[in-house]
DNA sequence: ATCAGCATGTAAGGCGTTACATGATTCA
DNA sequence: TGAATCATGTAACGCCTTACATGCTGAT
């Protein structure tokens, strides 16, 4: 069975754009795409080095003075890997929010718990927002960059949720009062 | 360090309102929880296993005939510790969308590639929100059971969520054509 | 001088999924 | 009789997070 390692995919997109070492890959991880998938050195790294065992990448020593650096360029089959991934109809699309689970128990304790959970819930998304509408506003005076028609839209599913979101917070807050 | 495994909040949770046995616990979470908390047999009987030794909940013996059975029921402790998680701030929530990801590097591929991808996740979320709704509308009509307020807001959260996700596939599908 | 940031990696541990393994009962 | 459902569990495997370990460079 080929591996199921979605973070493979991940670095396979950032590098179809241009050429990046594993630090900067987790840089641009942390950016724009933490909203919707998670990135760590400890899984990058091991990901780097398969897949150039895989030939889907080749790394070249870019070091700099004595500081060690190492930059990772996509082959051709690392390219049709990817396009068959972005080809391939199924998705893992997950949602594991364990605030909606403390609501769902909210019962077993008093409703102030409960309001209490929502409202921290609602500052996070909050700040969230404004960061996710700030990637939009940039996005959407440079919309003649095709790839920046992408990314206006994964950004603007963030806005459009998590504004439902925090509409939902406050009908979820006056139904507990 | 204290387990940080949720599988065992969800089925304290659980057990808050009725003894079950395992086969009973997955069912309740592929119920109206599946939304947003997953959970395997493999997952559920070594946390059942655990949290007795813990003396967070007790077995009993219940087979009928010659069908082994075990109902579990939950001790003051039990309690005290799914009411400590509820009073716990601290919350993941975490959205991992491989759709959103193969937007994201739509730039790889031909736009219809993505059209499609986004056509085949607005399927799923149309007839899982037929599903939320359903769930919405059996709790609406019985808001007094003071616990239904509780479950009708997570099913409701997922009603105006997946909603937002419809309006925004289609603004998506518009601004690729 | 020191601290933040650049840069690479490994190791342990935890959690979860999937498949396997077994067997009883109920209903068509 | 056979399939679906009830019912319990284990084992292998994979993936990810966190912490650890190391060292250079540039700015203050």
């Amino acid at each position: 069975m080929a591996r199921e390692r979605k973070i493979d995919m991940v670095i396979l997109g950032l590098l179809s754009h241009e050429d990046l070492t594993g630090y900067d890959i987790k840089k641009r991880i942390d950016g724009a795409i933490s909203f919707f998938w998670k990135g760590s050195f400890g899984n990058i790294y091991p990901a780097l080095k398969d897949m150039e065992k895989d030939g889907l990448i080749i790394k070249s020593d870019t070091s700099v003075g004595g500081r060690e650096k190492l930059t990772y360029h996509i082959t051709i089959e690392g390219k049709n890997l990817l396009k068959a991934w972005l080809q391939n109809k199924q998705a893992s699309n997950e949602l594991k929010y364990e605030t909606l689970l403390k609501l769902f128990f909210g019962g077993a304790d008093s409703k102030e718990v409960s309001i209490r959970n929502i409202e921290v819930f609602e500052e996070g998304i909050k700040s969230d927002l404004e960061i996710l509408k700030s990637y939009c506003m940039v996005l959407e005076k440079d919309l003649d960059n095709p790839d920046h028609v992408y990314y206006y839209l994964t950004a603007s599913f963030g806005v459009e949720t998590y504004e439902a979101y925090l509409k939902w917070c406050s009908k979820a807050k006056k139904m507990l009062n």
